[in-house]
RNA sequence: GCCCGGGUGGCGGAAUGGCAUACGCGGGGGACUUAAAAUCCCUUGCCCGAAUAGGGCGUGUGGGUUCGACUCCCACCCCGGGCACCA
């Protein structure tokens, strides 16, 4: 009897999948497909069992839905453009080509010796010319749908990446890269993507999302795009002769009758015009701009005191005609709404924390439906909830919601202002001043002024030998054979755009390229992409819960829009797995507390190291690395080997067939129990698998059977060979999308000449998982005081007498009066006696 | 502050409102062995008790609903995560 040599094994099966393509998957009509996928990794160069437990996941379920006769399609790729590889080129003076081919070719290698069941024939690297350009020709299409286009702004600038981050990269004010630098403002031309002109369609998807997604990352995904439904009002300054009026944007038009003021960010463009010519001007705009100049930090964001100064001029208030001093305040936000509010005390908390400290004035205009009225001196912080109108002219009385309703109406008809839907969503900004990315494919003639790159000449290539520095500008732009180019209009000289695109935009849409990935004439096929689409279960961190995720949404919704897909959601089912930690914390580099997977899968084999991610806590929490828990699994795979092993030989021959009901009549003892044992594992395995999402508990329920197995030892006696090599069978079967070689290697002991591709998932059955006799609880109020073996399927009625003839319940019983008694078949009886 | 998760033995974790602690780890005892490792068997929530008799207490805290609550409801505490001047 051989032992189990989890390197042999592994070594082995890998190799015949291989020389089999058993993960090749293509189109093919006649079967179900299922698109099994984890999150595009980036080649940083070491796999932990961080990304393992991602892998693991995605791989069982993928040789799980094989098995129930699925078309699956189960591809890897690597995100390979972007800084990492530019920095460690530059430092270790390499090519970032150099680096991260190297680092691709190592973590393959890891994947490979994991047996993942990839289609390695769709492999893509995404910096490779055959797939940017096609982000080339999105980009192309997209500037000439005006989805794409040219803006000087303000932006947010990394000092330590030297280069823009989106909106999506700036976390607590700082570079998510960089977590304690703090994001500079700087002015520059850059290319933006409309993705706002997709905020509603995005907002909506959400919805049909629900059930697919977990609920956490569609909140997130709706907090980021933060509608909200307001007016846009205007605020004539006095005196009106000069024409100038502030815009103020609000959601409570209802509490208008309450400002006292009206307040401007530092950065209004108004703010020039209005403060020339007032008296103290000079001292006024030195203030401004020391409040335009607030870098907050992040532990400041939420708490730093709300300043301002007041410029010297009044706006009308347009409801009441009240004049409303003018301020400026550091807490009022350029890029939100309008860039002004309407500043109202009693209602809002910013606004009264900043009439606390400028005493304004707080009048109440809105009062509690029910309760005690609120009046200036109990008011100790903003009234911020809805309620009924007061001091409110022709709205008093008015509950907010009506009154809203009522006065943006008014504000309308009568030029004041309109209904006004503003988002907190930004276009998407993917200019990058570095060399390692996907070139933006436009020209610059002097003559005809902007150009795009015509589609034939696509891809604009990465000029290949680049000296990178990393300092001050683009790279690109000082490589003079790369920006010399030849307008495609006037055929004069033109420039080339030396700016790279964001890598998000490479990992947006990657998932359509993995159906169809040497296509050489577009993106993809759609007709493949039909066949393919949706993608059944797509897994991966929940860092990436809004970033990728929407960006990859919108892609989708402009491809509907180009034609090219017909469904406006990519992704069906999102699982977000949780960490694997080691201490406490998180797997990282930068804590030195890596497990790598390649020294795992040498010491003990992958298919250890598998059941243990899986094993070890249920997919979506995060899971504490044990080197005991692993030896624990460790032994349970050699006692499965060698419970197989020691009776393989005298079954491989055997003829399994399932045993019916009549079977079953004849069956031994010892027969009825392991089939019974088999097919309820099975039973909850299979509903683990297609429901709960818990394979924790699958591999527990199949160390139950193998106890149970063990406990039936000697199975050369009261057994037949047919029955305990079904029960092997439904073993190894259950096994396989966890511990996949090992599985294989059983199977084959078991006299299989093909291997699992072509096995499929036992059925359950359900006469076979039947309990002949079943224990029922007899309680006496609430506790346990006896317990009875029943033949299943006992009525009511029966079941209570023969509880009641119990002895022991009789003696308890004896001297009370029952006054209830609760039976619930098959579980239990409760007498309630007093 | 707001919004999500979560709190169960020494540990990771199980439990369609029905025997709390499955499975694994760790611990204790034993078999095999010259010995050790490996393997196999038994045992293992806490307290009272000689007991493998019986009983009591136990799922963050306090209430509630129920014949019966880890599970449902209300309030609170703690931990983790996300959002946070969004007008």
């Amino acid at each position: 009897m051989t032992e189990y040599d989890p390197q042999a094994i592994e070594a082995k099966w890998q190799k015949r999948w291989d020389e089999q393509g058993a993960f090749h998957a293509d189109v093919d009509r006649s079967r179900p497909k299922y698109y099994a996928l984890e999150m595009l990794p980036y080649p940083s160069g070491t796999l932990h069992m961080g990304h393992m437990r991602n892998y693991t996941i995605g791989d069982a379920v993928a040789r799980y839905k094989r098995l129930r006769g699925f078309n699956v399609i189960h591809p890897i790729g690597w995100d390979a453009f972007g800084l990492p590889a530019e920095n460690a080129a530059i430092q270790h003076s390499t090519h970032p080509r150099e680096w991260i081919n190297a680092n691709i070719a190592a973590m393959k290698h890891v994947c490979r010796r994991f047996g993942f069941s990839y289609d390695w024939r769709r492999e893509i690297s995404t910096c490779e010319p055959e797939y940017y350009r096609w982000n080339q020709w999105f980009f192309l299409r997209m500037l000439e749908r005006g989805l794409a286009y040219r803006k000087r702004s303000r932006v947010n600038w990394c000092p330590k990446c030297a280069t823009v981050l989106a909106n999506e990269q700036v976390v607590n004010g700082c570079c998510w890269r960089h977590e304690e630098t703090p994001v500079e403002a700087k002015e520059i031309e850059q290319w933006f993507l409309r993705i706002t002109q997709y905020a509603d369609a995005l907002l909506e998807g959400i919805e049909t999302l629900a059930g697919g997604w977990p609920e956490r990352v569609l909140v997130m995904q709706r907090n980021w795009i933060g509608k909200s439904r307001g007016a846009k009002l205007r605020f004539v300054v006095a005196p009106q002769a000069k024409g100038e009026a502030i815009d103020v944007f609000t959601t409570r038009i209802d509490t208008i009758y309450g400002a006292s003021s009206v307040i401007l960010a530092p950065e209004h463009p108004l703010l020039a015009k209005l403060v020339a010519g007032v008296k103290g001007q000079a001292g006024i705009k030195a203030e401004i701009a020391r409040l335009r100049q607030r870098i907050l930090r992040p532990a400041e964001l939420g708490t730093a005191e709300k300043e301002g100064i007041f410029i010297g001029r009044f706006a009308v208030n347009p409801f009441n005609g009240a004049s409303l001093p003018i301020w400026v305040g550091n807490f009022v936000l350029m890029e939100y709404g309008a860039g002004a509010v309407m500043c109202v005390p009693a209602h809002d908390q910013r606004d009264f924390e900043f009439a606390d400290k400028y005493q304004l004035s707080k009048p109440i205009v809105v009062q509690p439906a029910a309760g005690k009225p609120l009046t200036p001196t109990t008011l100790g912080q903003a009234y911020t909830d809805y309620g009924v109108l007061v001091d409110s002219g022709p709205y008093s009385g008015l509950a907010s919601e009506s009154a809203i309703e009522r006065m943006t109406s008014d504000a309308q008809a009568k030029g004041l202002g309109e209904a006004q839907t503003t988002y907190r969503l930004k276009d998407w900004g993917i200019s990058r001043q570095r060399y390692w990315g996907t070139p933006i494919p436009v020209l610059y003639c002097d003559k005809c002024g902007l150009v795009p790159v015509p589609d034939e000449q696509l891809p604009v290539l990465l000029p290949q030998s680049m000296s990178v520095s990393g300092k001050g500008q683009s790279p690109l732009a000082n490589a003079p054979e790369f920006v010399r180019a030849t307008c495609a209009k006037c055929a004069g000289p033109a420039r080339r755009e030396t700016d790279t695109m964001d890598t998000f935009i490479d990992s947006s849409w990657y998932f359509y390229r993995y159906t169809d990935p040497r296509n050489s004439r577009a993106p993809f096929d759609p007709a493949i992409v039909r066949y393919w689409f949706p993608i059944d279960q797509y897994i991966g961190g929940i860092e990436h819960a809004i970033l990728h995720l929407l960006y990859s949404r919108f892609f989708c919704r402009v491809m509907k829009d180009l034609g090219l897909v017909d469904h406006s959601e990519p992704v069906a089912r999102l699982f977000t797995q949780g960490m694997v930690q080691k201490g406490g914390v998180a797997m990282s580099k930068s804590k030195g507390n890596i497990v790598g997977a390649e020294e795992m899968a040498k010491q003990y084999g992958c298919d250890t190291g598998r059941l243990y991610t899986l094993f070890a806590a249920p997919p979506e929490k995060d899971l504490e690395w044990s080197e005991q828990g692993i030896e624990g699994c460790s032994r349970f795979l050699h006692r499965v080997h060698r419970l197989v092993a020691r009776h393989a030989e005298r079954l491989r021959g055997v003829a399994v067939g399932n045993p019916g009901p009549a079977d079953l009549a004849s069956a031994t003892a010892k027969e009825k129990a392991l089939l019974r044992k088999a097919h309820q594992t099975l039973r909850r395995v299979t509903h683990d698998f297609d429901v709960r999402w818990h394979f924790n508990t699958s591999v527990a329920l199949i160390m139950e059977l193998a106890n149970e197995l063990q406990k039936q030892e000697p199975l050369e006696q009261e057994a037949s060979p047919a029955v305990v090599k079904e029960v092997f069978e439904l073993m190894t079967l259950m096994l396989a999308p966890m511990a996949p070689h090992l599985a294989e290697e059983l199977w084959e002991m078991l006299g299989h000449a093909e291997g699992l591709s072509s096995a499929t998932w036992p059925a359950f059955q359900a006469h076979l998982a039947e309990e002949e006799q079943i224990e029922v609880v007899i309680q006496i109020n609430g506790r346990v005081r006896g317990k009875l073996l029943i033949e299943p399927g006992l009525s009511a009625d029966q079941l209570l007498a023969r509880a009641l003839a119990d002895a022991r319940i009789a003696q308890l019983t004896a001297n009370q009066r029952v006054l209830k008694k609760v039976v619930v078949p098959d579980k239990l009886v409760n007498l309630v006696v007093a």
